[in-house]
DNA sequence: CTGAAAGCGCTAACAA
DNA sequence: TTGTTAGCGCTTTCAG
């Protein structure tokens, strides 16, 4: 249980002094070759790793982010959250910043004077501490949702059009009986593919029967329910768009228990491009949205207002994208 | 872009010395009550918050844990490795430390000078990283993996003992053809339940004929190569014990799309109680492993560590469990 | 190119 | 119960 060493012991064995030392450490230029080989060694002899707190605290400035996700039950299990904290995950590692994550049930306020600045992965129950945090003062970002009526930066994509491109596939294939599983309605992302897909129908003067709208919350679960449902309708949908990869690959797996084959009896379109669609029996078409992309680019938004080296563009909002493979087809006649 | 307030603006509002604000802070018993709640005035005044940075350079100590997950292709998408985070992040919210994630390829060494103690979820390519970090002299501890060989804490399932009940009872229902689709065999995980199962059977004097074991690595993937495998045999296997939830679902899927009835024609057991194999057309018999609880507790075990208050048990092996649901019955005469 | 000295914001003896 | 006083380990002027 020996003490860590110190710059001092680093100065001292080195035979210069601390702050040469921390030059070193912090590739200041400013020192000579010689100074500079024998600091090395030291701290190469002592396995000396600068203290990160005191770093901080001389700095003013803190190189952690802090990532915070909403709670509620099953978002580890999706897709969407996973592919978050993976692309948070590895921005950070790239620009050698510390990833702290909060869970919240959106009450805790989050610490925020432990970070250099907050990821906010959703805001859904927690309004209050993204506005906590704003009046702190620390730099935050929020992905995937348009917060238009705050006053911080976001990156998000654009789901109003996810929803219609995914109607537009389904009607430019002939189809006119078209049913949707929501994902949660809470959710802006659930919210707008809903109001994409509505207003293409709208647009095109598709009816939307009653019971054509099932409200889901992106699990398997209520999918299952859902073309259940669908089936049971006197006049079932030939195709279905759902709001998530999930409950598009439930939706099959019931379709297919029914004896139904698709794409040629019912079509069915996701959203998320989860790679685990790309098996199975059917390779599911679906709308891709950037999430790893997304998250990088909130950690290098917040890395440039922390360090204060270069601009940022404040609202960004990313395009989804058709991915076309083999769910969908005519409809019958 | 208001400086921050410091103890020293509290203690100044409050007409006391920043020795008082810090006793309000951390809670000492030793302030007078008019003296606290003129500190806590002062403190809601300003919105103070502690810096964290300097409290854990005063202190000498660190309430931070490191979690150090593997970063292989995958992980993040498995059962495993979320309920893993998910039961961390938990218990670090109740006990108040901050989580910071770190995922590696197991090349570039973990800052660990940064946190109070680190858990490795895993051990496969990273041990130069586990000696690393204990050679620093931080507490560690070892999620899943029995490193019996390092001087360090572990919290681990039995995954022998795993394999041995998910094949016990399917021979106790009269199984004599059992196949298994493993997981990655560098995981110790992976490694074990095979060993449970082939150990078991020999027990039993049950013949493994060449073909029966597929050796995958958890994923969806793999499993449905492995089932169109096992179907293929000249004998194909009445009953299949899978190394994971997700590869038993997929293997039931490719049996289902075959025209096979489970179980009346083959009986799957997975592994891991994935809440996922609820539901779908057969309820999953499976072998829970308790993710979530060996998660908090190696939270706990590095808070007793850090806090110095507390004793632990150095090395925890928690039993697997058997769940039984739909997917087996006795092989057909 | 180098080092002395002054903090960063807070905690923890030690006295009072 | 309170305040004074040293640091914690590092960065950063500012002289030299």
């Amino acid at each position: 249980m020996k003490n860590k060493p110190s710059i001092h012991d680093v100065a001292r064995r080195a035979k210069v002094s601390i702050t040469t030392v921390s030059r070193v450490i912090n590739n200041a230029t400013t020192v000579s070759a010689q100074n500079r080989s024998r600091v090395e060694e030291a701290v190469a002899f002592y396995k000396f790793k600068p203290n990160v707190s005191a770093q901080r605290l001389a700095r003013g400035m803190n190189n952690s982010i802090g990532l915070v996700m909403p709670g509620y039950p099953g978002i580890f299990h999706s897709f969407y959250a996973i592919e978050l904290i993976r692309g948070v995950g590895h921005a950070c590692e790239v620009l050698h910043m510390d990833l702290v994550f909060h869970i919240t049930n959106g009450f805790n306020p989050i610490n925020t004077g432990n970070v250099g600045g907050v990821i906010f992965a959703d805001v859904i129950e927690n309004r209050r501490q993204v506005e906590a945090a704003l009046a702190s003062g620390v730099p935050c970002v929020i992905i995937n949702n348009k917060a238009d009526d705050l006053d911080v930066g976001y990156i998000a994509v654009d789901n109003v059009q996810g929803g219609e491109i995914a109607t537009d596939y389904l009607v430019s294939l002939g189809h006119k009986k078209i049913a949707t599983i929501t994902g949660n309605l809470n959710t802006q992302a659930g919210a707008q593919r809903l109001k994409g897909f509505e207003q293409f129908l709208e647009k095109k003067n598709i009816p939307l029967p009653q019971g054509y709208v099932y409200q889901g919350d992106y699990s398997r679960r209520c999918a299952r329910f859902a073309a259940e449902q669908f089936l049971k309708l006197k006049e079932p949908p030939t195709a279905i768009f759902a709001a998530s990869d999930d409950m598009a690959l439930e939706t099959m797996a019931v379709l297919l228990e029914k004896g139904l084959k698709i794409p040629e009896d019912i079509s069915i379109v996701g959203f998320d491009d989860n790679p685990a669609c790309l098996f199975g029996p059917v390779a599911l078409t679906t709308v891709k949205q950037p999430l790893f992309e997304m998250a990088e680019a909130a950690v290098r938004y917040l890395h440039v207002l922390i360090t204060g080296n270069g601009a940022v563009r404040k609202k960004t909002t990313l395009a989804p994208e058709l991915v076309v493979r083999e769910s969908c087809s005519s409809p019958k006649k």
